[in-house]
DNA sequence: TGTACATCAGTGAACGCGCGTTCACTGATGTAC
DNA sequence: TGTACATCAGTGAACGCGCGTTCACTGATGTAC
């Protein structure tokens, strides 16, 4: 049963991707390992060839699912005029399309208040994950100087994690619609 | 071992606070039936004789944690000037200290996600429970009509949310206060 | 070219643990007669 | 006033289940000689 060089790493990769999914839809526990390696057509015993823990799982699954929704928010703000790129990222940020698919969300409104409760042997990795996620959309906040955008970054993302999370618990499109659009355009014309 | 005609709905007062301050601080998974019985001074057979079910338990504790955290923000608004209510809430919620003691305060920031993923025999109540907490706050909003006291709602509630979830991620007070402030001058100056 | 051995991703039974829930029991006190 | 029984909050052993983790094993292929 030998298989071709680039088999591990593409059953690894896929394990992650599945698990970085059920994670933000189902939460940190919505991830058992017996599920994924299910899912990715395997047995639980194999899942230990990939991951020396469940939670070595885990830091890599946030750290796709940082990396999935930065890549869209920086493309979507690349596309907008300058200055505008924050415009872009509310947009997209606040969609009914982004509020129905936790799976290929941001990783915050999923998870916030769980990554909170994390123990210390997760902590540092998790605010690494935090902090390189600000970083990468700092460039296109509004404001003049760097301390000024980091302050709108953090009023801008928590607005709209809150909007998400909000909206979430809501059972009717509309009503869901009603708080991203009372997010959307508090945030659009402030600033 | 006959007890006092009150007793029971001590004990039932008692276990609901306790399971209350757990779920704020340690998740929905965090109220563990035995560890809650131990706590009060009982077994954890004892817990059928006060709750039909851990969900019933739950859907209580939730009930109870928006009432606590409603009746403080409604006192710190009635406070305050007529029409600078919300500003009371701001500081309010925004403080340190509430980030510091997630058990005291707003299940929201708390439990968000975990109540956008409860099951459908739960869910109503939930709803219900966020609709009644929004409703004893609205009167605070700033806004001349109720259609723009309920959107000007949902704006403020979302980025308070937000921003004392990213706080709490976060390791040092340093780092929570500027999260918190920046949310805070932001709602502040808004309106 | 042929044989013996090493490699290593994947298998599946088994483990210990924490969980919600059930249930026969306890024992102090109230009530019926 | 005294006896027999009912009540009912609380006890603690036991249950089935899902979980993360371990481990001896499999078997196709590579390598050594």
């Amino acid at each position: 049963m030998r298989y071709p060089p680039e088999h591990k790493s593409q059953v690894h990769q896929k394990i992650i991707q599945d698990a970085s999914r059920r994670v933000r839809n189902e939460g940190l526990n919505g991830a058992a390992v017996a599920t994924i390696m299910r899912d990715t057509g395997l047995t639980h015993g194999g899942f230990y060839k990939h991951f020396a823990s469940k939670q070595e799982l885990l830091l890599e699954s946030l750290h796709e699912a940082f990396r999935e929704i930065g890549d869209t928010l920086v493309a979507a703000a690349q596309q907008a005029p300058p200055g505008e790129g924050w415009r872009a990222i509310v947009k997209t940020y606040l969609s009914l399309e982004y509020c129905d698919h936790a799976e290929r969300g941001c990783p915050l409104p999923a998870l916030a208040p769980e990554l909170a409760r994390v123990d210390r042997s997760m902590r540092g990795a998790v605010v690494g994950e935090l902090v390189s996620y600000r970083d990468r959309l700092l460039p296109f906040m509004p404001g003049a100087r760097p301390a000024e955008r980091e302050r709108n970054f953090y009023a801008i993302i928590s607005t709209m994690m809150g909007a998400v999370e909000l909206a979430r618990i809501l059972p009717h499109p509309e009503a869901q619609e009603k708080v991203l659009a009372s997010a959307r355009d508090f945030l659009l014309q402030s600033f």
